[in-house]
DNA sequence: TCTGCTGTGTAACATTTGTCACAAACCCGC
DNA sequence: GCGGGTTTGTGACAAATGTTACACAGCAGA
């Protein structure tokens, strides 16, 4: 919950995942943003809360998901560090309300970049510009693929979908999750995900444990 | 099918859709834009195809959807004049594949910005750079509120937000469209759709008539 | 070791959605 | 008014998903 304003501290933080950026860019950035650290679990955006900056995620990783009105969850994406926010982007660049919520899924640190400085970044700083640009067409493209899963696929194929990105963000096919997980990510319940992982152990696709999946396919 | 280059005829187009622009981005655009016609029912994109410019919807109006491997169809909003593809915007500037499919659903004209122009136009033109982030923005939206909508709503529900959209588009609570056309718009079987607005109308929902739906709240 | 909590397995049943089959209603051109 | 195509209505059934209820396994702390 610590925040960090310490400019050499911020500006090696930056070096290290927005290499990209060229150097006036980073230092800028150094000289006028903080970075905000977040625990494990907690939230970083709640829907209808005003975005005051634009968030870059410089250190762990967070999910991005939707609620609804009767405390349903859905994920949609993860982001790692690298990664900003499309929507604390623009809803920050317009100050109006976050439609979606997102969480901490362990340690992590963010760097909050003021509105008041986004349209100075985006017309002074190519790289800036470019960033903005790939962000907006990865989370879209994201997007349209989880789109796809819901609107395409079974139960069961959604459930390899999801282990499958649950993969890449682990870098690990031994998973750490529960069923009950599962099902609140995916808006279901947590005796149909049972049923299906256990016809998939029965298929050879995973193994099961406690706490654990592991991906065999 | 036809193009149009004449300039004087461009601009026009650009000035009553565009009123934002700033009358410089305007002229510079008649100039190295051209204006694409398309008949009913014709595609705009398909996926798979790389993009050579942006299109700006100048008139009529386009259904952007997405396709599965299986020839399943999935509707996720609509564009008009005054509107622009997002995606094109970002794979245009990226010379990517497109992920989507996009049809004119009336007789429609968009505009073709070459890509070149792209980078001259963002980083010279403020009323550019905005438009192309309220672009994203609304799209983004859109998009989120397409995934709310099947991920946690039920069939009937979905339904009901459907006609809503259509309603939207069409300034009118009498829609020409068939249960079929629904059905295929929403990856559905045109009986279920067929079943579930019979249960609307007794619910006093909508009225039902051969090839036309009228919206009753 | 006992105890209690959390996570998992599973059966039985309800509900929703999809599929198949076919009839009736409507519309258009002849 | 008569076909023939298209659109809609509907019943019966299949499959997928959600719900309820309960048993039991594994783990951690007393």
């Amino acid at each position: 919950m610590g925040i960090t304003t310490e400019h050499s501290q911020v500006q090696q933080l930056l070096e290290s995942h927005f290499g990209q950026f060229e150097p006036e860019l980073i230092s800028k950035l150094a000289e006028h943003c903080v970075i905000r650290d977040f625990e494990a679990d907690q939230q970083l955006m709640r829907p209808g809360q005003y975005f005051k900056s634009t968030m870059l995620i410089v250190e762990g990783s967070v999910k991005i998901y939707r609620e609804d009105q009767d405390g349903g969850e859905f994920f949609m994406y993860h982001l790692g560090a690298g990664d900003a926010c499309a929507l604390s982007m623009i809803c920050a660049t317009r100050e109006e309300q976050s439609q979606i919520s997102a969480k901490a899924i362990e340690p992590s640190k963010a760097l909050l970049v003021p509105i008041a400085l986004m349209d100075e970044l985006m017309t002074g700083y190519k790289t800036w510009y470019y960033f903005v640009l790939e962000t907006y067409r990865s989370r879209f493209e994201e997007l349209l693929e989880v789109v796809d899963s819901i609107a395409f696929k079974s139960m069961d194929e959604r459930i390899e979908f999801y282990l499958k990105n649950q993969r890449k963000l682990s870098h690990s096919d031994e998973l750490p999750l529960t069923h009950q997980q599962i099902a609140t990510d995916m808006n279901s319940s947590r005796e149909v995900i049972s049923r299906l992982l256990k016809k998939m152990e029965q298929r050879g696709m995973v193994r099961l444990g406690r706490n654990t999946i592991t991906i065999l396919f």
